[in-house]
RNA sequence: UCCCCAGUAGCUCAGUUGGUUAGAGCAUUCGACUGUUAAUCGAAGGGUCGUAGGUUCAAGUCCUACCUGGGGAGCCA
């Protein structure tokens, strides 16, 4: 083995053209045609094409060629040739080949059509294939956009408790022993403590796991899913949509602007991304039930919308649709009544377009001390557990909202995927715990 | 929790009104081929038809229960 080469990744070949390299990957394709054979390597960061002539290279090297299987682990020395014909576009002239971790015969991953059964059985190998390496190229720009569009604004970063006493919800959490102090439960949002820290530093954002034990069976629902919950004192409803539409905006630019090949390779029609532009589209929720009745919906005043309802109501427009200002019933206690209709309450929900639903629950929160505590009794609530989040009001209180934009949904309507758990590498679901 | 659907080779599936020895493609193994692109061509191996019970001369096929998974509803992001 030549110990001297430089190993640059796939995605650096350019830059060592006819130099040779020792390139470190993982077999994806073997062929062979008798006196010239092929072996498709896969590093992570892209794919080259290593060439073995049998008249050119030792005769110890083709012997190794033979044992070569799909998913081997391999460092193979040659000189890098851009070449037209090559899947990545470069070939490798190879001289030398270590086999550095065999692969069996039994890769449960073939380059065709699997059942999703399968394919999440062996989540764990799924991962290497190209497509799935789109979808995570795509979700760590949108993660990375995330922080950067927060940061400019001057929003700090606050990361919430996931282990917490019972508050937020009440139905579907999971639950676990802690010590002394009887039961805990994993956070189902960190917005409460989010509420306490913009009343520490102003404008603040979280971004972490949240957990539902809801028995869910849908392509939109995980029981594990990552959330971005920014809380902003000072903002009103109004604001607060702005902030969400200037943001949602923002995460499609930036993988419009940083992600073709990756858009490309998921064949998704971009044409529907470049139309997500501010300003989105408002409507108020008593417009959207007379929308919906003249559409032929049989939803009264009153009931929340059901995701029938949502897909109705999206199907006339191509960029995301706020439906703002619900009946204080469908919603929950902590959000601010509206004064113009005291029915309401000051919130909006974001549906994405292309039938991807809600992305955003937001709302402007109740910051009048007396009016949270009859909300609270109203809803049959336990006032103890809400003892901290209370004193939010009590000592300064403040005009404030935010909101929560799911992760993986988000993800999953910009790569135009099917279902939300190729969103996120190990989906967790009310039947999958591993791997 | 409720409604609908599926389970046959390692994978994806076909299997007729119930009828002899359950098939195909891919994958695997062996052979051929000096530019393959999910290579191609030839050959071979590979099955407790999800589990248990029942109907029948006869069950992959019909019935019942259960198991496993999928899609949807509700709830939500």
């Amino acid at each position: 083995m030549d110990q001297s080469s430089p190993a640059p990744r796939i995605s650096e070949l350019h830059d060592h053209a006819g130099q040779p390299v020792v390139v470190r990957g993982w077999v994806t394709h073997v062929r062979s045609s008798g006196k010239v054979a092929f072996a498709v390597i896969r590093d992570g960061t892209g794919v080259c094409q290593a060439v073995f002539v049998k008249s050119v290279v030792p005769p110890e090297v083709w012997e190794r060629f033979g044992q070569l299987t799909t998913e081997a682990s391999v460092l193979v020395t040659g000189i890098p040739k851009p070449e037209p014909r090559a899947p990545g576009g470069f070939d490798l002239q190879v001289s030398d080949l270590v086999i550095h971790g065999e692969s069996p015969t039994d890769y449960p991953i073939q380059p065709k059509e699997h059942g999703v059964d399968h394919l999440l059985d062996n989540r764990h190998l799924w991962l290497r294939s190209p497509r799935q390496r789109a979808i995570f190229v795509i979700r760590n720009e949108i993660e990375q956009a995330v922080h950067d569009f927060y940061y400019q604004r001057g929003f700090l970063r606050v990361d919430t408790p996931l282990l917490t006493a019972a508050i937020g919800e009440r139905a579907g959490l999971f639950e676990t022993e802690y010590f002394e102090e009887g039961k805990a439960y994993l956070a189902q949002t960190g917005q409460l403590y989010g509420e306490a820290a913009a009343a520490a530093f102003g404008k603040i954002y979280t971004f972490g796991p949240t957990f539902r034990a809801e028995k869910s069976k849908t392509r939109r629902h995980l029981t594990e899913f990552w959330m971005i919950e920014p809380e902003v004192a000072w903002n009103d409803s109004a604001d607060n949509m702005r902030l969400q539409e200037d943001f949602v905006a923002y995460l499609v630019q930036r993988v419009l602007e940083k992600c073709r090949p990756q858009l490309a390779e998921l064949e998704r029609d971009v044409a529907k991304l470049e139309k997500v532009t501010v300003p989105f589209v408002r409507i108020d929720y008593t417009d959207a039930v007379a929308t919906l009745q003249s559409k032929g919906s049989d939803v009264k005043w009153g009931d929340d919308l059901g995701a029938e309802d949502e897909a109705l109501l999206v199907e006339d427009y191509e960029k995301p649709v706020f439906v703002m200002n619900y009946p204080k019933e469908a919603k929950a206690f902590y959000m601010k009544e509206n004064p113009a209709d005291p029915r309401t309450v000051l919130c909006d929900d974001l549906l994405a377009p292309e039938g991807y639903g809600e992305i955003i629950g937001g709302s402007q929160r109740e910051d009048d001390y007396e009016k949270m505590i009859a909300r609270i009794k109203e809803e049959g609530l336990p006032l103890d557990a809400y003892g901290w989040y209370i004193e939010l009001r009590k000592y300064g209180t403040f005009v404030h909202s935010g909101f929560g934009l799911g992760l993986e949904r988000t993800v999953a309507w910009i790569c135009g995927l099917p279902h939300i758990r190729e969103a996120i590498a190990f989906p967790r679901m009310m039947h999958r715990l591993r791997p």
